[in-house]
DNA sequence: ACTATTAATCGTAATATTGCAATGAACTAA
DNA sequence: TTAGTTCATTGCAATATTACGATTAATAGT
């Protein structure tokens, strides 16, 4: 089918798929990393630094921004992009809950 | 093409993109969490709890093992899902660090 | 007005993912 | 042995994702 199921899930569960898959391209990780260490916030300069073509690039910025991860802003011809700081920190609270689940009151049974 | 091109990221890139991809489906998360709160480890019960059929979401716990997230031990007919905890805290150093990238030293230029 | 630059969008091809019915493999119980 | 249970695998249909050439829209400079 390629459709996932989403209804027979609690939406905490498919907050985290949706916020995982964006996560799941590595080209999204990428232009991450760049817009947390570049400075000046810049734009298409992610098509030269990252391999892919600018449809590409302009295609994982939409996704990104869709789940309000970044925020972009037109500056003459070229469009300033960076971190949607309020949004990451909620992201990063809902993931890394799911990642801090208790392990230690697991006993290893496998 | 569907193909993501993974020869021009880094190997850590590459292996964030591949956590949070098994990650980008609510029915892992829910396997997940399940495993992490059934405190004897059970196993196809996932499929009575989950309602997903069977031929599914075995292919789901497949997809969970051989990224080494989950391990399974074969009881008689039945086999023993859980977490694989070194794996799972390794992964979750990976993903942490990501998630946690400064925020502070950036001025909000958009 | 004309041209160059930048980035979004459209259209399309290639590949991946999801889900399940049907089947198969391994074990258990009678 | 036979039948039942449990789970993996196979095969397939429907849908999603990735990538990019071609085009378009918007702005800037001349």
């Amino acid at each position: 089918m390629g459709l996932a199921k989403t209804e027979m899930f609690t939406d905490q569960q498919n907050e985290i798929a949706l916020f995982a898959k964006v996560f799941g391209h590595p080209a999204r990780v990428s232009i991450l990393q760049h817009l947390f260490e570049i400075d000046s916030c810049v734009c298409g300069d992610l098509v030269n630094e990252i391999g892919l073509a600018q449809p590409t690039i302009s295609q994982h910025l939409k996704e990104l921004k869709h789940l309000g991860l970044i925020k972009g802003n037109v500056e003459g011809t070229s469009v300033c992009y960076c971190i949607h700081k309020e949004n990451w920190t909620a992201m990063k609270t809902v993931m890394t809950e799911f990642l801090n689940q208790d392990l230690t009151k697991k006993q290893d049974c496998c």
